[in-house]
DNA sequence: ATCGATGCAAAGTTTTTGCAATGCT
DNA sequence: AGCATTGCAAAAACTTTGCATCGAT
């Protein structure tokens, strides 16, 4: 309705998962006055009337998409970089899960984790340490990940 | 090797799955003394030699278990009770990852969410506004340390 | 004496809350 | 005016870091 919660979900529609802290930084390349408490209220706005779902990618950092964006998140230990699969993967395995435990698994909110078809190959470990480090192309300048302290 | 360090140890072990600031109190509960930021610290070396393993359960708060504690967590949206199943039911999910993308999954590091068996009964929807809320008989009191009341 | 482990306090991050100001009806 | 939304600042929750002390080799 208010111009900041159209670039809310304007930005979150480009940026396919973000976190609110990138989800602020593209409102405020707009409009540079809006703080990051109107995106964190916003935002939990926006899921309450379905408009985005939050998705946690491994790292303590939620990820905002839109609700009809349906995947599954494959987040690489190695590289960090979050790919998308199909949510029918998950069928069998919801099935099962049914099934077997009576849980209806919610295919879309949690991320998978493990090596990316990129990082398999680099016969490197990874340094499990921490959780996906910052992705190579995403300059995702959190903290610096520093990985031999 | 030092007693705080097996005291950890013993108390991931027996909590199965708990946060940095459950285990602390556990531990606590034996050796007051104990700081939260030795927690931490131990935590870190246990995870790099390999005898824990961090698991991310859909919530900030990330959970301790023992490294050979296998198992697949499924987190309930609506009451927040974490469930283990088999690690074998990704079997199949690990492979088609494996032979579409490339993917190689590490099964243990994140949760499943949904709704459980004993929810799911409810016909309530969840108040899915945040993950899986504190649970009705788990009194997350975390916040119970220093505090010698 | 040396070196690592610990406790304490302070700093850093990320998210939430209180409150006054703003804008719309 | 009434009401929701916003911005700012402070608080809270969570985690890390610096530094002095303690213990064992």
């Amino acid at each position: 309705m208010t111009p900041q919660r159209q670039l809310v979900v304007d930005a979150v529609r480009e940026l396919g998962h973000a976190t609110p802290e990138q989800i602020c930084t593209r409102v405020q390349q707009t409009a540079p006055a809006v703080n990051i408490t109107t995106i964190y209220r916003t935002l939990e706005l926006l899921e309450r009337i379905g408009l985005v779902r939050h998705t946690h990618l491994g790292h303590g950092a939620p990820t905002y998409s839109e609700e009809d964006h349906q995947h599954v998140h494959l987040v690489c230990h190695h590289c960090g970089r979050v790919a998308e699969a199909p949510t029918d993967l998950m069928d069998a395995l919801a099935h099962r899960l049914q099934e077997e435990s009576g849980f209806t698994l919610d295919a879309t909110h949690v991320a998978l984790s493990g090596r990316c078809a990129d990082c398999a190959e680099d016969g490197e470990p990874a340094d499990d340490t921490g959780d996906a480090a910052a992705g190579p192309d995403h300059h995702t300048d959190r903290h610096t990940e520093g990985s031999a302290r």
